[in-house]
DNA sequence: CTCCAGTGAA
DNA sequence: TTCACGGGAG
């Protein structure tokens, strides 16, 4: 019963208030910046866009390398995420800004989005997501490790076959799924660690791995 | 599987 | 000092 593992992690974090952002391009430039990334230097990256006059798509993508990688350093990888940023804003552009993106049907819009360099299913999902409203179930390292621990899982499926089950079985609004994700984040960062603390776990009477040694899971 | 890279907590 | 981070490409 998944739903009661959701319930319960409602009644412990409510609003966590994900995603903050102004727009939907906001969001994509923040689902990019946070690639294996702290949201805490993701947000100085933002900052440091926006003191910059950086976060439209015409003036991003239209910016010298170095001038983007200066902005958005706090987060990391700048090099190899200044190259993502303007490959997304080129798409974005070419697809009519976040109006064309929102005109189309969410497995269009899925595919446009993974068919951008620097733009995996992660990220594409972020976006379909938080961005658009769409109902999608955003599978991620944290899921499958607090899934797999919880007993859900049966090994570990593919990202799609995941999704889709997890998404079947919920049947959530967007906003419920905007809450699930930010509380799987929440609860991998907090206790389901890679060495998991399960003595303050909220959840820890629900999972069928309670009690397993700490240093594997 | 290995880079990519800065930042703060443990 | 190591570890972990709202991952993805080559």
């Amino acid at each position: 019963m998944l739903a009661g593992l959701f319930e319960r992690l409602e009644a412990t974090y409510g609003d966590l208030g994900w995603w903050p952002a102004r727009d939907a391009f906001e969001v994509a430039v923040g689902a990019v910046l946070t690639q294996n990334t702290a949201w805490r230097n993701v947000e100085r990256a933002m900052a440091g866009l926006t003191e910059a006059g950086l976060l439209d798509p015409a003036a991003m993508g239209d910016a010298p390398h170095e001038t983007l990688a200066e902005a958005i350093r706090p987060a990391g990888y700048f090099n190899v995420k200044t190259r993502r940023l303007q490959a997304l804003c080129a798409a974005w552009r070419a697809a009519g800004g976040a109006e064309g993106l929102a005109a189309r049907e969410t497995p269009s819009l899925r595919a446009y989005l993974l068919d951008i360099h620097g733009v995996g299913r992660e990220t594409a999902d972020d976006i379909v997501l938080y961005a658009f409203y769409r109902p999608v179930f955003v599978v991620d390292a944290y899921t499958y490790r607090i899934l797999g621990r919880y007993g859900w899982l049966d090994d570990e499926p593919p990202y799609e076959g995941l999704r889709e089950r997890l998404e079947t079985t919920l049947a959530g609004t967007p906003q419920a799924y905007q809450h699930y994700h930010a509380y799987l984040v929440e609860l991998g960062k907090e206790h389901c660690r890679p060495r998991p603390r399960c003595a303050e776990c909220p959840v820890t009477d629900l999972c069928g791995k309670r009690g397993v040694a700490a240093g594997q899971g």
